[in-house]
DNA sequence: CGACGGCATGCCATCGATGGCAAAGACCCG
DNA sequence: CGGGTCTTTGCCATCGATGGCATGCCGTCG
């Protein structure tokens, strides 16, 4: 029916240059009020719609940023995701995202493409530790949760290692001991940070850590509750448990449900649904993910902005929900 | 420090024309091979990398397909998007997600913007009626879980109505007569659909269908809350209820455990987490979203391949998950 | 030995918009 | 009335890649 109309017929229909059209269409003030109204008419006459890619090869960059996270159906990613969008939108920016589903290759994969596309700017949650592409681009990059060690670049997270902490120290407080530790893997830096949290909490108050308490290695909800069930069969069982990741606690609890062991105590790290409905409710340490991708999202818009700013690492802090199953004593 | 490397970089480097660096970028044949290896060694030695804007430019189409839903974090959407995310991926495609919140009135921009980029095609669950922009577009759309009521677009869903209907038949079979309805407005094509099927399979048992015990005004957890605590609060109140939404069952079921009223029947409408470690574990109507999202991405990139298909409404199968809830007597 | 076919390569235009510069007209002032 | 300034408008080049057509070179065959 319609080809679409570009911005030589609007000015055709308005009998006036290519150059005066587009012009009106950036709002340049030098243009004369007659001719402005003439192309204005012409433009909702044709029904013309700017062609964004047009207007991107001019510019050299996209208005688009891309957000690379581990995975986008995960909770704490998808609620990230949707903060980073609204302030994306507001700012006229369109999202792309995408998965990296822990694939350092997948992740290189999806680094390139997006800055083949010349995005405005890009958040990522790293899977690998190989940032080196960094150096090889000028896009404006902020890492989100988890990032870079060194402090070249942004980084927005909460402090893992202090929230893992103060979750060992309420366990402590309460009578536990034997507190078990079920997480994901150190080789994501999210988690090495809330295990030496765990490691850090027991050795300051003069509690021997047994490794036999600790499994990190629990990536998935099937192995964190194979994992939880190993720990109940020890010996000396846990009477404590910090679960270390929302995807964790998945695991965790229904497996303490299923074995009737819901006397044992547990904080949980990252908020879900049903948490505060369970009997016992679950106590959380809370980090917001919606706050995170707030926060992430103006630190990139303001690189954008202004590509010098100094790096800069930004913890957001978190809070400790009480709800029951953390309260309770050995 | 390295500004990037463009084509004609490349080409004066391994002293060939543009032309044929173009061509050994796309893998033309007819390149003397020699040729062909002294244009690969300069983009190596260059690390050049197209630019995708141009080639889109060029293309008239970018390669990126559309993902416009209600809320990224929702976990029905976060799931579809995953899947979609996924199978764009294998395809070479990038996906730009963007969240109406219900607002007709961005998703008519959000609709506008993803058209003036050019996106291959658009998977949309749409919130407006107004689909009128379609007409005007040579774009490939296919409507996901819900959307277009003519026959004269591509359609990727469930069968509403049936599961519906499914539903109440289980708790009619367990002796229920008196069944409470809790969803979402009856402006949303889905719901409308699932309040018609629960009016008919009541109607088909004979039993009379009372409008007290319908609440379909519950877009949010907390509506659906104070709708459950109403239900209950009736002087003939449901011993059963219908939750015709996942966002509704997390408001439906943390109110039933607080009144301790968790006798009451209960089938929710979408999985969700802890479904099965809550007691009585909840019996669901499981409509996977990671396989509409499949179904959805194959039907479009099908579409985009041939634009000429005709249009499909495609219904994917639901379950019932029987857990406790959803088969306790009266 | 000349004509012709096929292969490899190159030049130019093009996608749709915008930046730089120049020109044309209006207007003012001396 | 001429020269200068300001406003309005237009032409051309450009962003980076690819399509169409032309050209040059080689071999082969009559």
């Amino acid at each position: 029916m319609n080809g679409r109309s570009i911005l030589r017929d609007v000015a055709e229909a308005a009998g006036v240059s290519l150059r005066t059209a587009s012009r009106v269409l950036n709002d340049d003030h030098r243009v004369a009020v007659e001719t402005r109204r003439r192309v204005q008419e012409a433009m909702l006459e044709l029904q013309f719609q700017p062609d964004a890619m047009a207007r991107s090869l001019r510019a050299g960059t996209d208005a688009t940023i891309g957000l690379i996270v581990e995975s986008v159906a995960d909770p704490f990613f998808s609620a990230l995701i949707e903060a980073v969008e609204t302030a994306a939108t507001t700012a006229g920016l369109s999202v792309l995202v995408a998965s990296t589903h822990r694939d350092s290759a997948a992740e290189r994969r999806i680094v390139d493409r997006m800055l083949q596309r010349r995005v405005a700017g890009l958040l990522i949650a790293p899977t690998g530790d190989d940032h080196s592409w960094l150096a090889r681009t000028s896009t404006s990059v902020v890492f989100v949760d988890r990032g870079a060690d060194g402090p070249e670049t942004d980084l927005v997270g909460i402090d893992d290692h202090g929230a893992a902490a103060t979750a060992v120290s309420h366990l402590l407080s309460h009578g536990h001991r034997q507190i078990g530790y079920v997480g994901d893997t150190p080789a994501i830096a999210t988690s090495r940070a809330r295990l030496a949290g765990y490691r850090d909490a027991l050795a300051g108050h003069g509690v021997s850590v047994s490794s036999q308490l600790i499994r990190s290695d629990c990536a998935t909800v099937a192995s964190a509750a194979s994992a939880t069930a190993a720990l109940l069969d020890l010996a000396d069982p846990p009477t404590a448990i910090l679960s270390a990741a929302t995807r964790c606690s998945l695991g965790v609890v229904p497996t303490l449900h299923a074995q009737g062991r819901t006397d044992i105590a547990l904080v949980g790290f990252g908020d879900f649904a049903m948490a505060d409905t369970l009997r016992p409710a679950v106590t959380v340490i809370d980090h917001s993910a919606a706050e995170v991708g707030r926060a992430a999202a103006a630190r990139l818009l303001a690189r954008i902005a202004d590509p010098a700013l100094a790096a800069e690492h930004i913890q957001l802090p978190v809070r400790l929900i009480e709800r029951g199953s953390g309260e309770q004593r050995p």
